[in-house]
RNA sequence: GGGAGCAUAGCUCAGCUGGUUCAGAGCACCUGCCUUACAAGCAGGGGGUCACAGGUUCGAAUCCUGUUGCUCCCA
């Protein structure tokens, strides 16, 4: 069979993905098992594959794919989110498009349209996320508006509802004048804009010539004030306090009154209030009990309260207004001003803040749980430097706004009676209306005289349920599936919707489950280009990861996505370590060839290779161990380093070179099925992070049956190991690297052989280690004794190396190098006895500190005899 | 304004409970090699006052305090 020096992705990648499939090896069942649940972070429905999707979901693979190895019966539920605004935006703008107007659809009409947008595009990512490999049990693929799902989330609705955490309110939200909906805050993008700060003056009542100055960018919103507040103690207006002033061209008297709040030095230190229309004024007016005048329609246009310019848009206003001012001598002067603006994530409108009437989640007690789980680690977040964020967050928490005024999502099933301002809760139509007619007293009241509340919830509100959602755990609280699969083990997402999700999931799961909903939340960096900046569609510094993917190999950007990405830290992504990714990749696909290629003789007896055999077996054992940690402390970016060391410096470079029969000669039987067996389990390890050429390597490297697989193959147990016999090999390694260079620095060929003369106190460590260091160090021989004439020599630890060199030999430099050492081994020494010779030292220090001190000692004088005999040798 | 985090080689980062397995990895760089598995490779090499200043300690990259610079969260 002849095999391409190269490693070619393409030609395996699908093939094994359908026979992963074909076998149903990622589907999962209860059983009798230990279960291994991922819930996946449900993409949007209207996202495409990114780079954070690349990150995020390989490590879930790689965890996934372990889990299902070490025997566990891994389930990894996919799925996605509807996404209420972002789907609902580009709903509308697709029907914009073929001249449609959302306006002039009914809500059944519109939701056919977008559930057709949701079925064509809405499966994409999914698609996709099959190329990178990931082991997703597909037939567990849920949508949070499929029905069940959305019974789930009116089923909580109305729970939370009876039980008094849900109400209406009144709150000042951010609203979409284009969009016509409250967003969230993490919905809104502040942007630095420019803008003018007008100086504007409001006439004391009951004077003539008495003004207090205020300073805006928003003069349009004079309309709407309830108040000028000052500080308390600032000098400036001590007189006005308790007067009133009027706002300019409508005259409407409105007091001056004091609070801390205000910052004297901004602006004239006199501040407008206009409740309806900020945040902070919102708050001031509550205090102070202030009227709320909400001047502007939900459109963004002035209303009649205003009562001028009423109908116009606010901008339109601000112009005009500011016009007016100017002339009618109430504008004191302008300056130019820097503000952030919120601007709508979807619409890119500019946020107005509005007071509007709102459905609200309580969240003083249901956070409790939340809270305390997490501080306890009971749910642990990695890394855990977010516990501190998280914790200010929980503390600080403010009632969870959950209506959206959007249709694209779960309808709010709260129905007002018609005729009354009474409302009532309900899972269905039919239950609302015995309701009303309880809370009514009337018996005639039907169907018609409900009319269900417009509005949708939150997205969130149904992805925090997602956890027992997608095991149907709401309307079935004790199925089989919920019981067996929750708690969940791992979540892996992003730390921007820690608050968002995580600690709603979080509520949710010891508000319904009364458990936590995961043990382990992985945090993921964010994946930024080389300058560091955030990868975005607008800025196109991203690049696209399917073609990534062709260019790389799944495998190859799977890894490369792990070389550098440590928990919580943000990748700074270059395809360089895509291609590093694939070097691996290749590098591994080379070792296969090259076992592959041998011919095996097992009449031939393989003594020599016995010790090269054992060291690696060992040291597979110790970098097993070392990886198991890893993976233990969420360490995924080291778990890679750790195999990826295993596999090139250990196996490619040592051990393979020391077993490599030469050119057109056999290997023995013993060490090539030795051989076979550590490149399997190294297959093994390598697979949860590059399946596919794992796979490939594994099924060709001997007989497999139809049905078997890697992906479910038993992940290598950890053995202990010997230590003293890897410390050995270390040394046989310097004698190796040692005579490298030595031939390097001279300019010698690889191909001079050289002979070797050691003067030791340990010559069993060379002789065990004899074929080895002949071999990769290309010795002619090899012995023991003193230097002799003519020969350079070196010094290992206590051990001294001489290679008798024809010609010339320079030893005046040679010496030169040997007291240099000398001076830094007698200095190491010093300290080192300076540590011993403290008494305090001697008695503080743990005992084993103490001893490795000794030891080191002990190595040193080793050392130092060892250089002095060389250079009394060298002078002689 | 309040809170948190970070600062280690040219770059990206490890360094878990203070002690040569403590100054490390990968990439980049330099030198020499197309050596019959691999130039997507092989062999070898150089490079850091661990941000700065104090302190605790027998001993500090590691613990404490302050300074500077950057980042994030909340307002």
């Amino acid at each position: 069979m002849s095999i391409s020096a190269k490693y070619n992705p393409a030609d395996v990648e699908d093939k094994w993905y359908a026979y992963w499939l074909k076998h149903n090896f990622f589907h999962s069942e209860p059983d009798e098992r230990e279960p291994y649940t991922i819930v996946i972070p449900p993409p949007n429905v209207t996202g495409v594959l990114h780079m954070g999707h690349m990150l995020n979901n390989t490590i879930q693979d790689v965890l996934t794919r372990k889990a299902r190895m070490e025997g566990k019966n891994a389930c990894w539920v996919p799925g996605t989110d509807h996404a209420s605004i972002a789907t609902e935006a580009r709903v509308v703008a697709m029907l914009k498009e073929k001249g449609i107007e959302k306006s002039s659809l009914s809500r059944e009409q519109f939701l056919d349209y977008a559930m057709d947008w949701k079925d064509k595009y809405g499966g994409i990512i999914l698609e996709q996320l099959k190329k990178l490999g990931a082991s997703c049990d597909w037939a567990r693929t849920r949508f949070t508006m499929e029905p069940e799902m959305s019974a789930q989330v009116i089923k909580v609705f109305v729970d939370l509802y009876q039980k008094g955490y849900i109400y209406r309110g009144i709150r000042m939200v951010n609203w979409d004048p284009q969009g016509k909906t409250a967003l969230s805050d993490d919905e809104v993008i502040y942007k630095e804009t420019p803008a003018k700060l007008y100086h504007i003056r409001y006439q004391i009542e009951g004077t003539t010539d008495e003004w207090i100055t205020i300073a805006t960018v928003r003069p349009e919103t004079i309309l709407g004030d309830t108040a000028i507040c000052v500080h308390p103690d600032d000098a400036r207006y001590q007189h006005l306090h308790g007067r009133r002033a009027l706002i300019p061209l409508i005259n409407r008297p409105i007091p001056i009154i004091t609070d801390g709040y205000v910052e004297r030095e901004f602006g004239t230190g006199a501040l407008k209030v206009t409740p309806a229309h900020d945040p902070n004024d919102y708050e001031l007016g509550l205090k102070h009990n202030l009227e709320v005048l909400d001047i502007l329609n939900d459109d963004g246009t002035l209303n009649e309260k205003a009562e001028i310019y009423v109908g116009q848009d606010r901008f339109v206003v601000r112009k005009k207004i500011a016009k007016e001012l100017e002339e009618k001598e109430y504008l004191v002067k302008t300056e130019d001003y820097k503000s952030n603006v919120g601007h709508s994530e979807r619409t890119n409108a500019v946020i107005e803040p509005k007071i509007s009437l709102q459905w609200f989640l309580k969240m003083d007690t249901v956070t409790i749980p939340a809270l305390e789980n997490v501080l306890n680690d009971t749910v642990q977040l990695h890394p855990p430097k977010f516990k501190n964020m998280y914790r200010s967050w929980m503390e600080n928490v403010r009632d969870w706004c959950i209506s959206r005024q959007l249709w694209w999502g779960q309808q709010i099933p709260a129905y007002y009676i018609s005729g009354s301002r009474e409302f009532v809760v309900a899972e269905t139509a039919e239950e609302a209306l015995q309701l009303a007619r309880q809370k009514t007293g009337n018996n005639q009241l039907q169907l018609a005289d409900l009319q269900q509340d417009p509005d949708v919830l939150d997205t969130w509100f149904s992805s925090w349920l997602w956890p027992i959602s997608v095991f149907n755990g709401i309307l079935e609280p004790d199925n089989k599936d919920v019981n067996y699969y929750y708690p969940t083990n791992d979540l892996v997402t992003a730390p921007e919707i820690l608050f968002f999700w995580v600690a709603r999931m979080i509520i949710a799961g010891y508000e319904y489950r009364g458990e936590r909903p995961f043990k382990n939340v992985y945090l993921t960096g964010i994946v930024r280009d080389k300058q560091g900046r955030k990868m975005s569609k607008s800025l196109g510094n991203s690049p696209d990861p399917l073609e990534l993917m062709v260019k790389y190999g799944a495998d190859g950007v799977r890894t490369g996505m792990l070389f550098s990405s440590p928990a919580g830290n943000d990748l700074l992504y270059d395809e360089k370590l895509s291609e590093q990714g694939r070097n691996f990749n290749n590098k591994i696909w080379n070792a296969f060839r090259l076992i592959k290629g041998w011919e095996v003789d097992s009449s031939k007896r393989g003594e020599a290779n016995a010790v090269a055999i054992a060291w690696f077996r060992n040291r597979f054992a110790q970098a097993l161990q070392e990886l198991e940690e890893n993976f233990a402390g969420f360490r995924i970016s080291d778990a890679l380093q750790t195999v990826y060391k295993l596999a090139w410096d250990d196996f490619c470079s040592w051990y393979l070179e020391m077993i490599k029969p030469p050119f057109g000669e056999a290997i023995d039987g013993a060490t090539y099925e030795a051989t076979l067996g550590f490149m399997e389990d190294l297959m093994k390890v390598l697979h949860p992070f590059m399946p596919f050429i794992t796979e490939e390597i594994w099924q060709n490297l001997k007989e497999r049956q139809e049905g078997e697989s890697l992906c479910v193959s038993a992940w290598p147990k950890a053995d202990q190991f010997n230590a003293g016999l890897l410390t050995d090999a270390t040394v046989a390694f310097e004698v190796v690297q040692n005579v490298r260079n030595l031939r390097n620095s001279r300019g010698m060929s690889p191909k001079d052989a050289l002979q070797l003369i050691i003067r030791t106190e340990r010559p069993q460590l060379y002789r065990d280690w004899d074929g080895v260091v002949r071999k990769l160090a290309n010795l002619s021989d090899l012995q023991f004794g003193d230097k002799p004439e003519g020969a350079i020599s070196m010094v290992i630890g206590p051990d001294e190396l001489s290679i008798p060199l024809a010609g010339s030999i320079d030893a005046a430099a040679e010496k030169e190098s040997l007291l240099k050492e000398l001076e830094y081994t007698r200095g190491f020494l010093d300290s080192v006895e300076k540590k011993l010779g403290n008494e305090r030292f001697v008695n503080n220090a743990k005992p084993e500190v103490v001893e490795a001190e000794r030891k080191k000692k002990a190595d040193a004088e080793a050392r130092i005899k060892a250089l002095e005999e060389s250079l009394s040798a060298l002078s002689a």
